[in-house]
DNA sequence: ATCATTTTGTGATTCTTTTCACAATAAATC
DNA sequence: GATTTATTGTGAAAAGAATCACAAAATGAT
């Protein structure tokens, strides 16, 4: 399910740079291409959400667009706190990934009386008012940029506060209640497991070049 | 696999944040609650590659640690390229977490002459020069932080320069030979995952009121 | 108007990952 | 030293995800 769910999301992105550069049918076949998947996933995934097609015809780029958009919730801004103003959540603060992608960063917070700051585009608040800010604005989505240490504090305030959804950057598996959907990136394991593939990688080609050799 | 094999490096994590608090031993049950997983998945896991403990007596964390290290290549330095030296580009360059994790960034690559600079830690050079350092130093593994229309170009100029792994931040699909092993990074993606989860439990939760009232 | 071709949509199958169930055994207790 | 208890290790079952196989339908060709 979030697999799939992934995958719709990366089929817009395709969907919207085909239709940049004129296109406007597609086949799945041609999604699957771009995205390194097979034809029979794309419509698998479609036909799981209820998405059709015409036989012989394939996709029309701007109605999947618009229905894609409305399933995946892309018709609206979706408002984010980022807590945490070290580095990651500076860099995060300032990505203009999220805009485009109709995100918007609210506010930062952070423990840190010298990082708090109400001038920039967006306020660095005192971690002090999350709760209350949440709740006033009834917002769902928050990004957890702290430190290990504090990352299971800030989950616990930001669920009880009526988080529903966290992106946490923090190496620490969080315990959420179960009306709370956490999706964690960890770029160090991430780099971690690459090596060790790639390491199995380079042995493999030694075995296959002893095969050769016999 | 893949899944197994990260889970093993995050039991590492915790092992060595167990030991840092004085714990010698752990059990099964201890790795799951930390891990949020369960304890016959961390066993499970153990088992596919080999590692024992002790009926009754769970594992030595000591001795756990070196078995992993050994099996996840922990126990050396890995050399790392990244290419791009835009904002994440420098951001990664200075991120603490892969030193602490044994990986060297070794240069920056990028095609913006005036972003070229031999003189900090980590010199940022022409990737012109890409394949070149590559070859000369056999490296393994590269970072790809470009924008998504150079990522193709880059990922193939490693893979043909002889890279084994490469951790992709590029929202797209990298197509790259059988013997390169790619692991993908996407903010937005994994941020809108997380808005599309975070909406559907806020519906659920509409639904179990119901309910609740009937 | 008929036939061949292309492409969708999906039930059935296979593959992968997780969970279950429980035997084996080491330690603790009596 | 026999008995209970806690814990591992793993084959079998279940759940989940991807692939296969092919019928159905739309289009184009003759």
């Amino acid at each position: 399910m979030k697999l799939t769910v992934s995958r719709l999301y990366k089929y817009r992105d395709t969907l919207i740079r085909f239709r940049q550069i004129g296109m406007v049918r597609v086949f799945s076949d041609d999604l699957a291409e771009d995205m390194n998947t097979s034809a029979t996933q794309v419509r698998k995934d479609f036909s799981l959400f209820g998405i059709s097609g015409n036989k012989k015809g394939g996709y029309q780029i701007h109605r999947l667009i618009i229905q894609l958009d409305r399933l995946l919730g892309k018709d609206k801004t979706h408002f984010v706190i980022i807590v945490g103003a070290g580095n990651l959540g500076k860099a995060l603060m300032n990505y203009g990934g999220f805009e485009e992608e109709g995100f918007k960063v609210v506010a930062v917070f952070d423990n840190d009386p010298r990082k708090i700051s109400r001038k920039g585009k967006i306020p660095v608040l005192p971690v002090q008012g999350l709760e209350r800010f949440i709740k006033a604005r009834e917002l769902d989505l928050g990004i957890i940029a702290v430190p290990y240490f504090a990352a299971q504090e800030v989950a616990g305030r930001m669920t009880a506060a009526g988080i529903k959804g966290i992106l946490n950057f923090a190496p620490v598996s969080l315990k959420v209640p179960g009306d709370c959907f956490v999706s964690n990136i960890n770029v160090q394991l991430e780099l971690e497991t690459v090596s060790y593939f790639a390491k199995i990688m380079k042995e493999n080609k030694k075995h296959s070049q002893q095969k050769k050799a016999l």
